[in-house]
DNA sequence: GAGCACTGC
């Protein structure tokens, strides 16, 4: 059953997978696809087995092809067998994607290959968003909200297949799936009726991890259709990334027609902005008559208006230069692209369970992440890809990227695990199993949080508050500034305040900020620091009816601030399940203040010396980041949000907070750690 | 007086 793996040459790629925007491509006939040759080979693969391993690069069709071959010849038998269908709403096919884009038009995509709307027999479910009805037997979601249906049922019952696609990807839902599948196959093998079976899908990577976890699942292995990609290696080793990719820029820029585009993958706004400006002003400084460019910047933190740019079709005459965040490197696909240029770097949040501090910092791709960026290149026809590193340089970077759950904060995992029943957290089957110091550190927090506690045998339950908190979609901090709002009589205020903080910044920052704009800002300021001054963009906001006008004359993100008001109706709604009180405070505003010390007390700071702060949880020196409205001032005691080390250690979104506050809430906590009092 | 990558429930 298992054949040889493909070459590892550059990938090929289509436009069969991912991103809404893809609608707009020629769609290609279904039944072109190398994956239909193998069609009988792969329904009795996965039928005659509880779990098997699927191998394919994009672009190979199988998330659009493969449910419809599991469906239809599951129909045939049955039709022959029992010559009636199976239970309504019940033998469900579901596949899971990492992005909600992706979830939802990969759905209406082969919805529409098999003649329906979406939401009949093909349909999606995602946060906000479904599309699903009685008739639905194709099941598209995100990893997340497959994770939630866990919550509710951790055998999946309804599900006969479960596909968890882009498994290589890593992603902290996809890899706590991987453990909840593994778990319900078992239980549902036991129970004899309704079988289940599991399908991994990912890249061509990871191979042996993947089939050893499943009891050496067999794995098969799926021929992609290849467009060919030049990939070039710089020949010396280069220490300025930025000015190597201007230099290859331009001579590509040089020597290539101008309709072939050009995708740089830098690794952040700043850099991006000022890469974007210098190009501008190279070509526009005429010293050498170059032809014409249109550079376009691409990150997440842009107005939509602003990102749907580089999908404008160029004229003629003028090149496409896009210069991306890696936003472009799986989220976003833009058309026309022949040349990437890959600087060999990436930004990325890491956290350290030792000292509780998150980093931010630029680091080196993976192998894997420089193949993913290279595909950019031939999505439509043969393309050529320019890496600023060394080939040697190439063989020396780790094959894959680290897993989310091996290099985040593991408290909402733990949290969601013991609601599913699992009392020991180090029993929990991972794919990688996280250090024993970050499951420890994790159980510490939720004991904290009165969420958990312990009992005997390294083995917690969750309290009442531990309940309702696993119910929320939010990090458990969060969950319980709601839960004290609650006892406080502030919850209206904190539902809003909390749905903002789960979300990007709600204001448009950009290098040019100027004076004006910062007067703008001081409008909405509140002398107790970020949050009561977040909640009051958020009322002004809605006092404004939501209007475009409204947010470009204060330079806010309306799209940021929209999802905020989506995400706190879906939070209200489960206040109200869970019969928490929910009341407004006026303009009592310190009852918010002290619900907010309920949640983040292990994030609080006092003031040191000069502009230094120290947290009382570890005794970091810390300071206040220049984006907080306290910043200059200098409170004496403080909570934050975050804590996290780019160029310093830096706290952020910031309010002032009274001791008492803390000694109340928490004496046994604070008695030790307050120095003042 | 610095400047946050990207997802998801």
């Amino acid at each position: 059953m298992v054949k040889a793996p493909p070459d590892h040459t550059p990938m090929a790629v289509d436009s069969q997978e991912s991103s809404s925007f893809e609608s707009m491509m020629p769609i290609t006939s279904p039944n072109q696809l190398p994956i239909h040759s193998m069609r009988k080979k792969i329904i009795q693969t996965v039928f005659t087995n509880d779990c098997c391993i699927f191998l394919g690069e994009t672009g190979c069709g199988k998330t659009t092809q493969i449910p419809r071959f599991l469906y239809e010849a599951r129909e045939k038998k049955f039709k022959s067998v029992l010559n009636k269908k199976p239970h309504r709403n019940k033998n469900l096919i579901c596949c899971t994607q990492p992005r909600r884009v992706a979830a939802i038009s990969v759905a209406e995509r082969v919805a529409s290959e098999v003649n329906q709307k979406c939401g009949q027999l093909v349909g999606y479910s995602v946060r906000f968003d479904e599309a699903v009805t009685r008739q639905t037997k194709i099941k598209y979601m995100t990893d997340g909200m497959l994770l939630r249906e866990a919550l509710l049922d951790p055998n999946l019952r309804q599900y006969s297949i479960i596909i968890l696609d882009e498994a290589h990807e890593r992603t902290l839902h996809t890899d706590l799936l991987f453990g909840i599948v593994k778990q319900a196959l078992e239980y549902r093998k036991k129970s004899k009726k309704n079988p289940l079976h599991i399908l991994v899908m990912s890249a061509t990577m990871n191979v042996d991890l993947f089939s050893n976890y499943f009891n050496q699942a067999p794995v098969l292995y799926l021929q992609g259709r290849q467009y060919p990609i030049d990939v070039f290696h710089v020949q010396e080793s280069q220490t300025d990334y930025i000015h190597a990719s201007l230099i290859t820029l331009f001579q590509i820029h040089r020597s290539k027609p101008l309709n072939e585009g050009i995708l740089i993958f830098l690794t952040g706004q700043d850099e991006i902005d000022s890469t974007c400006k210098t190009i501008k002003h190279i070509v526009a400084s005429g010293t050498e008559s170059l032809e014409p460019i249109l550079v376009l910047p691409l990150y997440a933190n842009m107005t939509t208006m602003k990102q749907m740019l580089v999908f404008k079709q160029t004229p003629m005459n003028i090149r496409k230069v896009i210069v991306s965040t890696n936003i472009g490197e799986t989220s976003i696909t833009i058309p026309g692209i022949r040349h990437v240029i890959d600087c060999g770097c990436v930004k990325i949040k890491t956290f350290n369970p030792q000292t509780g501090l998150e980093l931010l910092q630029v680091q080196k791709i993976s192998q894997a992440q420089a193949w993913q960026r290279t595909g950019r290149a031939g999505r439509e026809c043969p393309g050529a890809c320019y890496r600023m590193y060394t080939e040697e340089e190439y063989e020396k970077l780790a094959p894959t990227p680290i897993p989310e759950l091996l290099r985040c904060n593991l408290a909402t995992a733990a949290l969601q695990i013991l609601a599913m029943g699992i009392t020991n957290i180090s029993n929990f089957d991972f794919v990688s199993k996280p250090d024993e110091k970050s499951i420890a550190a994790a159980l510490r927090e939720l004991i904290y949080l009165r969420a958990v506690q312990a009992s005997n045998d390294n083995t917690y339950e969750l309290t009442d508050d531990g309940r309702k908190m696993a119910c929320f979609p939010l990090d458990p901090k969060l969950s319980r500034c709601l839960l004290a709002s609650s006892d406080l009589g502030c919850l209206e205020e904190m539902l809003k305040l909390v749905s903002i903080m789960s979300v990007d910044t709600i204001f448009l920052t950009s290098s040019n900020i100027n004076e004006k704009m910062k007067m703008q800002r001081q409008k909405f300021t509140m002398n107790e620091g970020d949050h009561l001054t977040l909640l009051n963009v958020y009322k002004t906001f809605i006092a404004n009816k939501k209007t475009k006008e409204w947010c470009q004359m204060n330079k806010i993100n309306r799209r940021n601030l929209l999802r905020a008001c989506a995400i706190r109706k879906q939070l209200r709604r489960i206040c109200v399940e869970l019969q928490l009180n929910i009341k407004s405070c006026g303009t009592k505003f310190s009852s918010v203040r002290q619900a907010l010390a309920h949640g983040l007390f292990m994030n609080v700071a006092e003031y040191f010396k000069e502009n230094d702060y120290r947290t009382i949880n570890d005794r970091h020196i810390v300071k206040i980041h220049p984006s907080s409205v306290l910043f200059g001032a200098k409170p004496s005691l403080v909570v934050f949000t975050e804590l996290i080390q780019t160029t310093k250690r830096f706290i952020r979104d910031i309010t002032v907070v009274e001791p008492e506050w803390l000694l109340e809430s928490n004496p046994d906590y604070f008695k030790t750690r307050l120095s003042s009092k």
